[in-house]
This record gives structure tokens, sequence and C-alpha cells, in this order.
DNA sequence: AGCACGCCGACT
DNA sequence: GTCGGCGTGCTC
């Protein structure tokens, strides 16, 4: 075989006689592109989704673009060089998919192939959807013309084709009235092509209901998108300031110039009351992407997608990953979310991640949150982005009245964990008959229980947590790996009956209390380990905005989307809870999940509370709360991290080592960090930094690596995964890095 | 990621 | 003597 048959250009215009081969991205973990023939006669060009065998199987791969340099040729046998079996029909992934899919899996040290693969993820959508049977009236007469009949004939009247069934629905007659006329040979039988996946939005479907600081916000993104090019938005306003109307402009605007746009959002918050949101303002649903779509719905979003029939996707972090045909704006809601983080084989964080492809593709990013990650703070700071302010609150929604309420000066009374301050604001709450929320991130009963004669804990068999006592269920649990047993009567450790003490409060215990106090109030508890599922809570959560109770215990999952109009109180059962528990970012998380809590207060006009019970009023979090301003936190924040070189001023890079057993995992991580050599500016800390987790049956640890440049991190994880006490296929690296400054 | 090959312990 | 554990290597 000749050099210039690899050759693509050539290949294209090629004579048939020299044999064409080109690299292909197969979905396996090797550093780079497997070659393959093309039979003759197939029509491949790089970004074509082809089937090619890999062993004894058949997988999909993406034709992939020749290497620029072809000097030292890694020759593989060219005996083993196999033909691709066929070429899927479909756009191929763009150039700028190809070099998002390239950069990511050089910035994750992830193989490129496994990156791709998250861009063809939904197979059955590679070939088109068929086109559906239709009947086409062609004129004639029934031999017998009976009411049925007739109404059919009527429904006819217009000359367009029907379904079989569709025919048969309109005219409000049996499917065999409709098989007795086609019998007749009435009709002829035409093909439609498939029904959209969903309707195309309309970008002035309403007139935008914005004015004030919002409304020139908006102006501000919309010149963004008109002009071409790359550029970085930085929405940050309070809730309720009217950020999603801001951002539907720029997505009108984009929608005006023809262009696909994606909104991402953490899990959680892809609710229908956002697609409702949406559909006000543009006609129409966007098309949604997330994990527990059902398989039918994705491949026609994943075809919609690529073949530019969808036009705008709203959709949680691996919609990013979706081959769009002309991508022209994406909006990153919640951009602090940590949710954007994937830790599982490929690790990455989708907002950062967004930034690169809106680089690549020249087309403008908007990031919103009413509490920006440190990162994006300071990109805003040194205007790689461009800050948009929205200080108030939109119409009529005021913001809550915030008070610290000092643990030390106004103690729970002995066994219960609200303070009198709390319980009172309760009282005049429910009093008025509106509603209160009270906040407690921590699920079940107790997070610890003890033997009051032996001191035995209860502890987790798999992994080192304690275990959680869930009254409802009757259980304790593990929530690091999900272990769990009924709750024992007796102590396993000296057979003590009914000795057994819970420690500390869960919501469920909180609940408790709160009967205790306030026995004739309608009191709910929301966590997700509710009995009933997501059913059953989509159901709480509407009878909670009806008014259907006066008291909602919460943990997390009260604090996001939904709005209760009459909830005027709210408070935070434990607003410590977090700030210490080892991880670098805890502050600014504490910080950012207490503002989306108390923003749950205060949304429809109704004078509103929260109440926050810590032990450290004094702490810059409580203080940021409280006053409302967050400046000073973010200055603490910056300056920490500046110190402690945690991005954006230096590189983090989690290493995940993970093993069947703990002691291998323990003995792994160990091994990495001894191995480590002592690298200018790059430092390991020690397993103990990182809690341990069971994933999947595997314990896992994690090393964290500071180090304050690129290349230094990336020389050194490398080294450590070529060179290190590697356990086989489970060393995972997530370099936590700020992308923007290299690009 | 799968899958085969290959080398050491407990058994019909 | 084998069955089967999982360590190592390969897939164009």
């Amino acid at each position: 075989m000749t050099q210039d048959s690899h050759s693509l250009f050539g290949a294209l215009f090629d004579t048939p006689a020299s044999k064409r081969v080109v690299p292909v991205l197969v979905p396996l973990p090797v550093p780079e592109a497997y070659s393959y023939a093309v039979p003759e006669g197939m029509a491949v060009e790089a970004g074509s989704v082809v089937q090619v065998p890999i062993g004894p199987r058949q997988h999909i791969g993406v034709v992939w673009d020749e290497p620029e340099a072809r000097g030292d040729d890694k020759s593989f046998d060219p005996r083993k060089l196999r033909a691709i079996e066929q070429v899927f029909d479909c756009p191929p992934l763009t150039k700028d998919m190809r070099e998002f899919i390239e950069w990511v899996s050089a910035y994750t040290l992830s193989p490129p192939g496994l990156v791709a693969r998250m861009a063809i993820r939904a197979p059955a959508a590679l070939e088109p959807e068929p086109m559906i049977e239709a009947l086409r009236f062609t004129g004639g007469e029934p031999d017998r013309v009976t009411p049925a009949r007739q109404r059919v004939l009527q429904t006819l009247e217009e000359d367009i084709p029907w379904t079989r069934s569709g025919l048969a629905h309109a005219a409000g007659v049996s499917l065999s009235v409709v098989d007795g006329l086609v019998k007749q040979g009435l009709f002829e039988t035409v093909f439609l092509p498939p029904p959209p996946v969903v309707a195309v939005p309309d970008p002035d479907y309403v007139a935008p209901r914005i004015d004030g600081p919002q409304k020139q916000a908006a102006s501000e993104l919309v010149e963004a998108v008109q002009t071409a090019g790359f550029s970085a938005s930085l929405i940050d306003g309070v809730t309720g300031s009217g950020k999603t109307e801001v951002y539907f402009e720029a997505i009108a605007e984009a929608l005006r110039l023809g262009k696909q746009v994606l909104i991402l959002l953490p899990e959680i918050a892809l609710t229908s009351s956002f697609l409702e949101r949406f559909q006000d303002r543009f006609g129409a649903k966007p098309a949604e992407w997330h994990s527990d779509l059902a398989p039918r719905m994705r491949e026609k979003v994943w075809r919609g997608v690529v073949t530019g029939e969808v036009r705008v996707v709203a959709g949680a972090r691996s919609a990013l990953f979706l081959p769009f045909e002309e991508l022209g704006l994406i909006v990153v809601d919640e951009e602090h979310d940590p949710a954007y983080k994937q830790e599982d084989r490929i690790f990455y964080n989708a907002r950062d991640m967004a930034v690169v492809r809106a680089r690549i593709g020249l087309f403008p990013i908007v990031l919103v949150s009413a509490t920006p990650s440190v990162e994006s703070q300071v990109n805003g700071q040194s205007g790689r982005y461009h800050v948009v302010h929205l200080p108030t609150r939109f119409g009529d929604a005021a913001m809550p009245d915030l008070h610290l309420v000092d643990m030390r000066r106004h103690p729970p009374a002995k066994g219960g964990f609200l303070s009198p301050v709390m319980l009172r604001a309760i009282g005049k709450t429910i009093e008025k008959k509106e509603q209160a929320l009270l906040f407690l991130n921590r699920r079940g009963y107790a997070p610890l229980t003890l033997c009051r004669v032996c001191g035995h804990r209860f502890q987790c068999p798999q992994c080192s947590s304690w275990l959680v006592e869930h009254r409802f269920r009757n259980q304790i649990q593990c929530h690091q790996c999900g272990y769990s047993e009924k709750t024992p009567e007796a102590c396993p450790e000296c057979g003590t009956f009914d000795h057994l003490v819970a420690c500390g409060p869960g919501v469920e215990r909180i609940a408790e209390e709160v009967e205790r106090h306030f026995p004739d109030a309608r009191t709910i508890v929301m966590s997700s380990d509710l009995l009933g599922g997501v059913k059953r809570m989509r159901l709480e959560l509407e009878a909670i905005a009806k008014g259907e109770a006066d008291i909602v215990i919460g943990t997390q999952l009260v604090a996001k989307g939904h709005n209760f109009p009459l909830m005027t109180l709210v408070g935070i059962v434990d607003a410590d809870l977090g700030l210490a528990n080892g991880d670098p970012r805890a502050a600014e998380r504490t910080f950012q999940l207490l503002s989306q809590v108390t923003g749950r207060a205060g949304r429809t006009g109704l004078k509103s509370y929260g109440l926050l019970q810590t032990y450290q009023p004094q702490h810059p979090v409580m203080q940021a709360i409280a006053s409302g301003d967050a400046s000073a936190f973010y200055e603490r924040e910056i300056g920490e991290r500046e110190k402690a070189l945690l991005p954006p001023f230096g590189r983090l890079a989690s290493i995940i080592v993970s093993a069947d057993t703990r002691l291998d995992a323990e003995t792994h991580a160990r091994g990495l960090r001894n191995a480590a050599p002592k690298m200018s500016g790059v430092t390991v800390l020690g397993p103990a930094e990182a809690p341990l987790a069971i994933v999947r049956g595997r314990h896992r640890f994690r090393l964290l690596v500071h180090g304050r440049r690129n290349s230094d991190m990336q020389g050194f994880l490398r080294a450590m995964l070529s060179s290190g006490p590697k356990p086989r296929g489970s060393v995972q690296v997530q370099l936590d890095v700020d992308p923007q400054s290299f690009l």
C-alpha cells in the first residue's frame, strides 16, 4: 500500500484501483483512531458514522480526520486491516464537533473514542425514521353510502392525506369503515415524513415581558448573539430577578438568525415548570434531553438535533455532546451547580466544556446564576466574561427578611433541635394561614445511632460511614454505598434491648419535633426517600403549592425549582451543616445552597422571612447570607483559593482510585502518593482529604493534586498513570481547572 | 470495554 | 488428573 492512499483528499478522488484507508474512532479505551478500509463504492468522509468490526463484534465508530503529520507511521500489521461494514444514513459530525471531541479527550485525559461515543449514543437513531403510511383520497364513490361512510367522505373534503387510524378517529368511525373504503379502491397509499419531535419554537410568539434592568441586560445579550464570534457572558442576579426572561431574549435572537440553541440545566431543574415557561414565551416546548428519557424519544431527539429539525434542546450535562448541526448559542443555567460535574468514566464539568464548545464553534455562551461559582466570579472580574448584573427582583416579588439565630444565645429545649425563636416564627406564620419551610439537608431520622449500654455505634459493614436510621422505613441505611438493613431492636454488640439512642437530627426527627409543638398543623416531609417515588413526590409538591400543608420539612430537593406561593417563612435548621466536611469548596457550596433555599420565600409579594440557625454567626457564609451582600464573601473565597492554588488560580486534579476492597483502594492511593515525584509546583494531598465512597461495588478514594500550570499537571498525571502502581482499569483522573485560560 | 489466553489452588 | 480464579494483552 502506498502512502498517498492514506490521504483522505486523495482518496475522495482516487481511482478505484487503490484501496482507500481511513482512520476511525472506535469506542475502546485506545489512544488513537484505528485504520479501516473503505469498500468499493462506499462514500465516507470525516465525521461519517460507521459500523466497523472489532474482534468478533460490530461497533459504531466515527470516521476521523487524517493526522496532519504522518511521519512516524506507527504501522500496525496491514494484514489486520478490515473493512468498514456500513455507513449510517445520517449527517456526519461537523468539523467543530470533531475538534471539540479531540479537545475534551486531551483535556480530560480520556481516550478519544470514548468521548466520541458520548456524541453518538442513540444507536437506533442512526438510520432515518421510516416514513409513515398514509391514505390519499383518489375520488370515486363507494358501492353503498352508509352514514359512517358519509362521515368519512365529509372528513376527506380537504385534499390532504390521512393515516388509517387518524382518518377513522377524525371521522368518528371505526377502523373497519375506513378499511372497507380502502378495499373499494378509493385511496392510494402515499408516504408521509414522520411527524416532528417537537414543534418549532417561534421567537416572536409573544412580546418579551421585561423592562428596566432586565431589558438592558437582554439587549446586551442580544447584541452578543448578533455579533458573530465567541463571547462569554455571566448573568448574575438573585432568585426572581428575571434571569430566565432575560436569556430567553438571547435565545429568541439566535432562533431568528436560524441557529440551534442548547440550554443546559442541572438534572433536577429539568422540571415541567421550566418547559412551560419556555412554551409561554416561544409557543412550543424545547426538546428535552436527560438520562431517563424514553429510548424512543431519545432517538427522535438525537436525530432531530443532527438533522437540524430540532431548534432548541433543554438538557442535562450529557446534552453538551449532542452533535448539533448549527449550534449558535449555549445557555448554562445554574452554572454553579455541582451536578454539571460528571464523575463516571469520562470526568468533565459540562459548564467548562460548554465554554470550550462555544469557543470552538465561535458563538456566544451565557452562564447564569444567582450565586456564581468562584471560578466564574473571577472570570467576570478579570473581564474574560462579560458580567450582566440583575440587582432587583422582578415584578412584585420582594426579598425575604433574613436573620441569623445564634444558637448559643437561643438554644433549643433539651431533646429538641429548634430554637424557641424558630418555633415562635413558625407559630406566627401558620397563624396567618401562611406556609413555613424547614430545611435540613439530612435524610432520615438520625445520622448516628449508638447503644447506651456498651457504646456500640452502627457502622456500615462495607465502608467506614455511620448507618443512618430511617424510621419511616424502619431501616438503617448507609448513605455512602446504599447498604441497608432492618432497624435492630437489640444492640448487636451487647444484646441489650431498648437502649439504642439516636444522635443528631434528620428531617424525620425534625418532623417529630414540629408535630409535638404544632399538633394541629398539617406537616409534610419531603425527602428523596419518600415512600411512593417520583409520582407521589410530584403530587405532594402540587398539594403544597395549593396550600394543602402548613409546614414543610425538606432536604435539598425542596431547594430547587418549585414555587410555593404561600411560603413566607424559610427556616434553616442547621445552617452550619456542610461547612466542615473537608471539601475545599465547602463554604462556597453552603453559601449557594443557603441562598437557594432562602430564595424560596417571598416570591409573591407577601412579606416573608428567612431564619438561619447557626452556631457560627460570624462565619463569612452566614454574614453574606444575612446581609444579602456576597461581595466580601467572594473576595475572601478568591483569596483562599489563591493561597491554596485551587481553581481558577491553580489546577486541581482528582485522581480517583478504585478497587474491589477498601484495603486495596487505600493501598493503591498511598502507593500513588508515595510514588509522586517531587515536582515543582505540584502537590499531592493524601487520601484522607477525600471521603471514601463506594460506587457500583467498588471502593473509591480520591487523591487531590494541586499545581499551578496545566502542563505541569498533565505531565505529572500522565507519568502517574503510566508508571505508578496501576491497579488495572481502576485509576481515573479528573482535571478540575478553568479551561478559558488555555484555549 | 469485552474477550481470550495462561498460570496456580481445591476438588469431582 | 481437571475446573476455575483473575492478571495480562489485544482489538485496525
